[in-house]
RNA sequence: GUGGGUAUAGCGCAGUUGGUUAGCGCGCCAGAUUGUGGCUCUGGAGGCCGAGGGUUCGAAUCCCUCUAUCCACCCCA
């Protein structure tokens, strides 16, 4: 069959036998996150494009060949689709003064992100993400505190053989030294190095250090770390996470290779890796960007934050059967026979849904036998018939659908004061249907 | 942007060395004593076999092109 109509490649629907999943992930997050004092912003898709530009990096990938760019109706204005939340963050951040307020200014997000690549396992063009951002505060506490948020969720989520990677790329001053010492250490395997290599040699030496090539990876061994270029502050910084980490009882592994694509990046930086992704492995990357808002025009304000993949997180839950509580399932199908009874029986289930029950009836004039078929389907937990004989005898009977066994409930007066009483009856058996679970 | 795999009903899949009306499971609809679902049985709806071109008496099947999709590189969450 032609569909005449396809979501445009890397897009997802996500349907009713899986949204609830989302909810249950989106929730506990925003919660779990609450705990720890980040409250949530909300911000534009889409921004102006030199706040990405900017913020991100012009010459990343992500800016330089990911990104949703658009004019809109002949104006010059510029427009970007967000690859990723922290720029739309920070200037909200500074365009509302939040700085202002009591510091540290702790947020966090839930949003879609948007990135033109080519899609694959964990990898789509529109995905979203949740994040964290914490500004205002230099000390070592806040980055452990950001990674505990993180870990805490995951924890939470009862995710496991999660790998806390860490490492510092130090902040501008050291890590221009140590780039030096890269490139003059990779330069002297110019001939051995492949194709891309060549080319991070001169954008970013320490790319080269990811290498999957076996044969840049072997050169990569020897090369020098970043860790032994930091300069005393910075040390001193990443020594106090990794005291605090200790401390907090999260572990962790030091990857001196874990570089981030993003040029905000200062002094600490993570990824939580998991095994269960395909060769998307991080579901969480974040870490120091003490000169972003400076950079955007505020006033000089360390900061730090995280960002999760959502699609992946619910990759991972799925991979290691990780259970989330099933959706409210239907609490009683009325059935009916005949049209007077189809009438009441509509009444019937309005009155009960105001009560804040989960109450459904025929709205398609099918057969008895049809109506109960679908109330199976449905998984309606008890089930109702309302008839001549209901009507006039003033009594219904009302069954358990998983044990088939029923039970007659009476009505003083059925056929008029049907939506009274009955609803009464119907409420306390319903009730009594909640308890015994 | 570069590779490789795949494309047949809503979903999951068969379809022999090309051979007539293209099948199976699940799902959907209806019936099996006119008022009780699940199990079983019967019947039904639903496919230009991804698109276009070619070879052939004849193509879901062979060839070419395109498109989509999946996986990997790259990059990132």
């Amino acid at each position: 069959m032609a569909v005449q109509y396809r979501a445009p490649r890397g897009t997802q629907d996500v349907l009713p036998s899986q949204s609830y999943r989302w909810r249950f992930v989106e929730d506990l997050v925003t919660e779990v996150s609450a705990l720890y004092g980040f409250r949530q912003i909300r911000f534009p898709t889409f921004e102006h494009t030199e706040l990405f530009t900017r913020s991100v990096g012009d010459t990343t990938d992500v800016v330089q060949k990911e990104m949703y760019t658009f004019t809109v109706n002949g104006t010059e204005r510029s427009i970007t689709l967000r690859p990723e939340g922290t720029a739309g963050t920070m200037r909200a951040v500074l365009e509302r003064g939040l700085l202002n307020e009591a510091l540290p200014l702790k947020l966090s997000y839930l949003t879609s992100c948007f990135r033109y690549e080519k899609p694959q396992a964990g990898r789509l063009r529109e995905f979203h993400q949740f994040g964290v951002e914490m500004l205002g505060s230099a000390s070592p506490a806040a980055d452990a505190e950001v990674i505990g948020v993180a870990d805490e969720i995951f924890h939470t989520m009862g995710i496991k053989n999660l790998e806390i990677q860490l490492n510092s790329i130090g902040c501008p001053e050291c890590r221009a030294k140590y780039h030096a010492a890269l490139k003059a250490y990779f330069e002297g395997y110019k001939g051995q190095l492949c194709e891309t290599c060549l080319t991070r040699l001169e954008k970013n030496p320490m790319r080269i250090l990811d290498c999957k090539s076996p044969v840049c990876a072997e050169i990569a061994k020897d090369a020098p770390v970043m860790l032994d270029y930091l300069c005393d502050d910075c040390r001193v910084h990443f020594d106090g996470v990794k005291k605090r980490l200790d401390v907090m009882g999260i572990p962790y592994v030091i990857n001196p290779k874990i570089v981030r694509g993003l040029d905000y990046y200062t002094k600490t930086v993570f990824e939580f890796v998991s095994n269960d992704l395909g060769a998307q492995s991080t579901v969480c990357g974040g870490g120091r960007y003490d000169g972003l808002i400076e950079q955007l025009g505020g006033a000089k304000t360390p900061g730090l934050g995280f960002a999760m993949g959502l699609e992946r997180l619910l990759m991972i839950m799925d991979a290691q059967g990780i259970e989330i509580p099933k959706e409210r399932a239907c609490e009683l199908y009325i059935a009916n026979i005949g049209e007077e009874a189809g009438i009441k029986a509509s009444a019937l289930t309005n009155s009960l849904r105001r009560e804040g029950f989960y109450v459904e009836c025929d709205s398609v004039g099918r057969s008895l036998k049809a109506q109960m078929k679908y109330a199976g389907k449905i998984g309606a937990r008890m089930s109702m018939v309302l008839g001549d004989d209901e009507l006039a005898g003033g009594a219904a009977k009302v069954k358990n659908m998983a044990t088939g066994e029923v039970r007659e409930l009476k009505f003083e007066d059925l056929s008029d004061a049907l939506y009274d009483l009955g609803v009464e009856d119907i409420l306390a058996a319903i009730e009594e249907d909640q308890e015994e679970r």
